[in-house]
DNA sequence: ACCTGAACACCGTTCAAGT
DNA sequence: ACCTGAACACCGTTCAAGT
């Protein structure tokens, strides 16, 4: 399952090979099918493990550090850290871009990652911003999410790690990200 | 062309097919390896028309109008309607997400989009807000057009346009977007 | 319980052959 | 100038057969 989510988040759903994968790890494509009957199986289970990976991290954010400021920086840094790692993406964000191509067991896994992180940041941004109402600080929530998101499509297609931070820093100026 | 360019804005580079497009056009595969010898070769000529319609969209935005909101709006309103038409993708917001499979020349007509988007906000932008310098602006002008591709990318995924619509709305009362 | 080889219908690509 | 059929090595998937 490393292996392939490596592949996915480099090369997209459609990009990961049940082949190419078997000869990664020392056995026959069929062989995977036992393990994972379909591709979207197999799909599936990357991002309800990868979403459970997000949801400790972002926990263990909020424990090691009564810090907000350190809370954001490790929220966008997880997303920093794929790019500098491989240039690789978010598994969720490049699978997002793939929607139509999702078998419906792998959407309600990439919609659970999205969840995930609308209900950590709204959480977060009740801490930063107690004036805001429920409703608003979900839409920023989102509006963060989405922004981040785009901020790694776009610095991954320049290969440029620069152009991330400069992104991420400009939210912050702008006033969307605390 | 029109019909791989929707099949790509759907499903992704990955996702388009010699095959499946020339059954919908009603020749045979080999047949599209005349007017275009390898996949690269189409989508790049792909992205390069795409880049050039949007540059005359949004040249003709400011011909046909004084109004910077409304230049700003008809820049958020292409990316919308991509959405409102079938669920469809940015043909170049898409194709960032498999960048790592894109073989060169596409990836060069990728790179030239952005620079187009980038080139034409920070234009805006230096309409907009006078006293911003041209550095600030070009990072300004990025941060936008990452954002409104993320927003795209996740509202997309919920296929809701009103995600979108809020998004949007959110990074204006942010102050990110003018 | 786990793996495999062989088959199936797909894919991009090539090329000799047709008009 | 444009199209085609047949072939190649790929793909996910199935399944009977092995240990």
């Amino acid at each position: 399952m490393a292996v392939a989510r490596r592949m996915v988040q480099t090369r997209g759903y459609n990009g990961l090979s049940f082949r190419e994968l078997a000869k990664e790890v020392g056995i026959k494509s069929a062989s995977i099918h036992y393990h994972f009957p379909t591709k979207g199986d197999l799909g599936a289970a990357l991002a309800k493990r990868y979403t459970a990976d997000g949801q400790s991290y972002l926990n263990s954010l909020r424990q090691d550090s009564s810090d907000l400021n350190l809370w954001i920086k490790g929220y966008t840094d997880v997303f920093r850290m794929a790019l500098v790692n491989d240039n690789r993406m978010c598994l969720c964000g490049i699978m997002a871009a793939e929607y139509d191509d999702l078998p419906p067991e792998v959407r309600t896994e990439v919609d659970g990652f999205t969840d995930l992180n609308v209900r950590w940041l709204t959480e977060v941004l009740g801490a930063c911003r107690p004036k805001l109402n429920q409703e608003t600080r979900e839409s920023r929530a989102l509006a963060i999410y989405a922004a981040v998101e785009g901020a790694q499509l776009i610095a991954r297609g320049r290969g440029d790690i620069s152009v991330y931070d400069k992104t991420i820093e400009t939210y912050r100026a702008a006033g969307l990200i605390p």
